[in-house]
DNA sequence: TCCTTTAAATGAACAATGTTCACTAAATTA
DNA sequence: TAATTTAGTGAACATTGTTCATTTAAAGGA
């Protein structure tokens, strides 16, 4: 059993086929073309006007659909807006992956590697910084609180973050490398929240690797003595 | 010459007047009565509804004004939020000063003081989320950047850092200091910001509090060996 | 080929909200 | 009391999110 999307058939999330089932009669869904399209639009808009930029009748027009058919494909807007959080997510995550891979270090090299880490992190809110914000954000209303995906996908930037952690002198067990996580983590991301924007730094770049690295470094170096 | 605010004159910010200048006729000003009922208003609809609850009708309506003459008073609702904004600016500066002096730790114990600040400032962030996360926002759009008394709120905080921070062996000079104020409140920033929304924790005041712990306690004591 | 069926697609219409403005009314001086 | 000035009003407009009755296109069946 593998999924099937023939043209002809009423697009559904995740439906499945059997070779020859049954189908009704009328038209075909032509809705994938019109989801990608309209999500294609609604990424764009995000990119260039951040969230606000997301108005329902600016991302029909870029798609070259009517108004009416991003709330048929989407639900609304901020269903729509947690589908690009999700694709967000994904390249996070593999943009960091792929820095370390690419980096070379050793793993043995933790303080090094977590840099390479940090330093993924700010060039990603550098080049994509309306994203990164629509996923700090949730939905436009900045109501609510973290959908469930969020917690997945944060978690699976802590396990990388973990795993990184692991060769640490004075972090043995698994419950320290996570509390260790954690709290390097979410400092990064403070930095990376407050620095970045500030116009008064030079490099608003170099300004926050090298708060980064005061944090990091301290951290490392310190647990390294007390073990 | 000091500032008179007679009933029969036109309100204006910071207005001043010797004692018997010409005034032209005309009706008086009630308007700083008016502005301090709809600035009460919009700051309760703020803490209870954040944000978005802050709708100019909503304003009116609860202030006892007419919509128009929240427009009249502040400009738009986005200048409303920005003067909350200064003073919850000024309960958040006065609450973490408050905090030190309370404490009655002595100067030199450099680690407590920083964690009574950021006890502080966990505590403020529980107590005042929504007017909290309306400074981080700037404005309802959140569009646009810092605006100017931003930066003067912010470094008052951080001077209250490096000021705590003066003891610490290991950070002699004022740049060291204000390099690591800036770094280990932008951390703290970051813990607060991510970890006190998470309900997968039993107590997220305690699991941030122990989380600043470890980035502040690992950079004292790296601080202090290092020198 | 033509009819029937089905769902995609549409766009007019409604609701909520921000914002403006011509006008009204009150308070003060002359 | 009249004149003047500005606070204050609320209707009206613009923008945007959202819904829904209707239209239209694509398929199967006759």
């Amino acid at each position: 059993m593998n999924i099937v999307r023939r043209p002809g058939w009423g697009y559904q999330e995740g439906m499945t086929d059997t070779q020859d089932s049954t189908r009704p009669r009328g038209r075909p869904a032509l809705a994938p073309e019109a989801r990608a399209q309209a999500l294609a639009a609604a990424g764009e808009l995000l990119a260039e006007a951040g969230l606000n930029g997301m108005k329902a009748r600016a991302i029909a027009e870029r798609a070259g659909v009517s108004v009416g058919s991003i709330y048929k494909l989407f639900g609304d807007i901020d269903d729509l807006v947690r589908e690009l959080n999700m694709l967000t997510y994904r390249d996070f995550a593999a943009h960091h992956r792929e820095a370390l891979a690419n980096s070379g270090l050793d793993e043995s090299d933790v303080h090094g590697r977590l840099m390479v880490l940090a330093r993924a992190y700010v060039d990603f809110v550098t080049r994509e910084d309306a994203r990164w914000r629509a996923l700090l954000t949730f939905n436009r209303r900045q109501s609510g609180t973290a959908p469930s995906y969020y917690t997945q996908f944060e978690d699976d930037l802590f396990n990388l973050v973990i795993d990184v952690l692991a060769p640490a002198p004075g972090l043995d067990d698994l419950a320290q490398r996570e509390a260790a996580a954690r709290a390097l983590w979410a400092a990064v991301h403070g930095i990376v929240l407050i620095v970045l924007p500030n116009t008064a730094y030079d490099s608003p770049v170099d300004a926050a690797m090298s708060q980064i690295e005061m944090i990091v470094g301290a951290f490392i170096r310190d647990a390294a003595a007390r073990r």
